[in-house]
DNA sequence: TCCGTGTATGAGCATATGCTCAGATATTAA
DNA sequence: TTAATATCTGAGCATATGCTCATACACGGA
């Protein structure tokens, strides 16, 4: 067992907590993002962490719909939808454009299918 | 506009909700995926969802850690750290290996690496 | 300009989530 | 077996989330 018990000495506030491998923590911190970094990731993923978001994505991943279409096949009201697109909208993971007064949803670029895909895959492993 | 409004006939329990390309609807229906395979592919993203989740996989993606080690480098309670890691666990996001009374953990597999990099990417776009 | 259709938005409620605290469990050494 | 270390787990609290309802806004046709 190659561990090595020793208080954080490094930083200022020192945790409560004991700590085996400092060297591991020290790295851990050096190659860690910003926090509002993990923030907007976590935003990002967590948009996709809802069965009615995912089907929103998973069927715009065909063909671009209209929200009163998307409110039927989920069965749900069109303001829940319309809520739902607007996260989905400002977290960019899908675009619109107008033709008259229907709004026409799609994904908003190919990183959302691939994330999707892959999230698949991993179920399916 | 190419629309056409018409009620869903071919549903027994018809939507309270318009429908104005119902074979846009139909199309989405026959591609849907299973209810239980959202919720899954729902559960995958939720669980990174969460900065503290994903600053524990960003670092793991490094290199294997233990949960006091974790703890230290997040600045919560090993408890907290614990919670999350068996979350982490049963949705396979995460494995661990003993090494007497150590735990380590590290990612579960490669398909956990590629969605934090496509992650990153979207929002560097 | 007025109306109808399609969509967006704010408030509010029921439920879900992340954390801490207290205590239990597991492994190793004496 | 006893003690120490490392981790796990359940309860409970503060906050976040997803939905509905009511209402407002935007566009096109009469």
């Amino acid at each position: 067992m190659d561990r090595e018990v020793m208080m954080d000495k490094n930083r200022e506030d020192a945790c409560l907590c004991r700590i085996i491998h400092s060297e591991r923590v020290e790295k851990a911190r050096r190659t860690a993002l910003q926090a509002p970094e993990y923030d907007r990731l976590a935003n990002l993923f967590k948009a996709m962490g809802d069965p009615t978001r995912l089907q929103i994505l998973l069927a715009l991943s065909q063909e671009e719909m209209c929200v009163c279409d998307l409110a039927a096949f989920l069965n749900i009201t069109e303001s829940a939808v319309s809520h739902q697109l607007r996260m989905l909208r400002q977290l960019y993971l899908v675009a619109n454009r107008r033709d008259g007064p229907v709004l026409y949803y799609r994904l908003d670029d190919g990183h959302i299918t691939r994330l999707l895909d892959i999230g698949l895959e991993h179920l399916r492993e």
